[in-house]
DNA sequence: TTCCAGGTACCCC
DNA sequence: GGGGTACATGGA
């Protein structure tokens, strides 16, 4: 076992495993997250943390597949750089399975869900295989600071902006120049003057005071224990101990909950899924407490899931 | 030009 | 506690 290094080397590492229920198509592009991009071969690459790598399905020779039919069997291919000094193959391994969740039985949750939702049929088979990342908690948080009342494309110029502007280099990779996000302790140092090459509006200044809320709390290890005990709780309580920090109101704390703490519970509603609830299971589209309470009750304790697979489905 | 985007904070009743 | 409204920004 070699470890990668020098620091600027960008040394290559790689891992290839059997998957089933993973279509790259559905997990980078379901809105969960930014900073992933599509290649012409359908392959993607992207950072996660400082993690900088490309995924890539080899569908299984043999199916029989038609043309409509979205691929989630093969083998996934994992080739990046080492996301920090002295990392190890099997560090690097790890890191990436958990990542992307490799380890979760998709099939059963599936099975699960439809039986509880016959809608769920439909639903599920548009977006078969999406995976909830299991992301950095304080990208997360600041990622979704940033999605409210804003469009995706922005969303990920917005936060392309942040990580080359203030963040850390992590590495040349395909020819692309890749930066981590700012931390607490840099981005509690700016001014709001400071965040504006970034263009995210009125939404820097609650970056800037999180920030400072986080140091005031100890850092972010410190934050991290706080939530999961409040995850522990319930999820009610996870939501509201995040809506403690400035610029999370319930819908960004329900994504924070499900995208950076793994809360599988957790149903934030945006406008998207009023609008797919509203036609799939007549609920009003301005009564957001009992698509909720649906989101929660119905699906427990998968909801989180259902919801993306909702999401997925409405955006199509 | 107006509308809209993975909403929130703040004010008013 | 529910119901308005301002808040930056840029693409359609």
């Amino acid at each position: 076992m070699w470890k990668c290094g020098p620091w600027n080397e960008n040394k290559m590492m790689k891992f290839e495993t059997k998957v089933r229920d993973f279509c790259p198509d559905h997990i980078f592009d379901c809105g969960q997250c930014f900073r992933w991009s599509r290649g012409e071969d359908g392959s993607w690459t992207g950072i996660a943390g400082s993690h900088v790598a490309n995924v890539k399905l080899i569908p299984d020779t043999g199916q029989n597949i038609s043309s409509e039919q979205t691929i989630s069997t093969g083998t996934l291919i994992v080739t990046g750089i080492c996301g920090r000094q002295g990392e190890t193959e099997e560090e690097f391994r790890r890191f990436w399975r958990e990542y992307l969740d490799l380890d979760r039985n998709y099939s059963e949750i599936k099975d699960f869900l439809r039986r509880r939702d016959p809608a769920m049929n439909r639903v599920i088979a548009s977006g078969e295989g999406i995976r909830i990342l299991r992301q950095d908690l304080w990208e997360t948080m600041i990622s979704f600071m940033i999605s409210q009342n804003n469009n995706i494309p922005r969303i990920k110029g917005c936060i392309e902006a942040l990580a080359r502007s203030f963040g850390a280099p992590a590495g040349r990779f395909m020819g692309e120049d890749y930066y981590s996000l700012p931390s607490p302790e840099v981005l509690a140092g700016l001014s709001r003057e400071d965040l504006e090459v970034c263009r995210l509006g009125y939404r820097g200044p609650y970056l800037i005071r999180t920030a400072r809320q986080v140091l005031d709390a100890g850092g972010m290890k410190a934050v991290e224990l706080q939530l999961s005990e409040a995850k522990e709780k319930g999820p009610e309580a996870l939501v509201e101990a995040l809506r403690e920090f400035s610029g999370i109101g319930p819908k960004v704390a329900g994504c924070i909950a499900l995208f950076g703490m793994a809360d599988l519970r957790a149903f934030p509603v945006d406008v998207w899924m009023r609008r797919i609830m509203h036609e799939i299971y007549g609920i009003d589209e301005k009564n957001v407490r009992e698509m909720e309470r649906r989101g929660r009750e119905d699906f427990a304790p998968w909801g989180g899931l259902a919801q993306q697979y909702l999401f997925f489905y409405a955006r199509q």
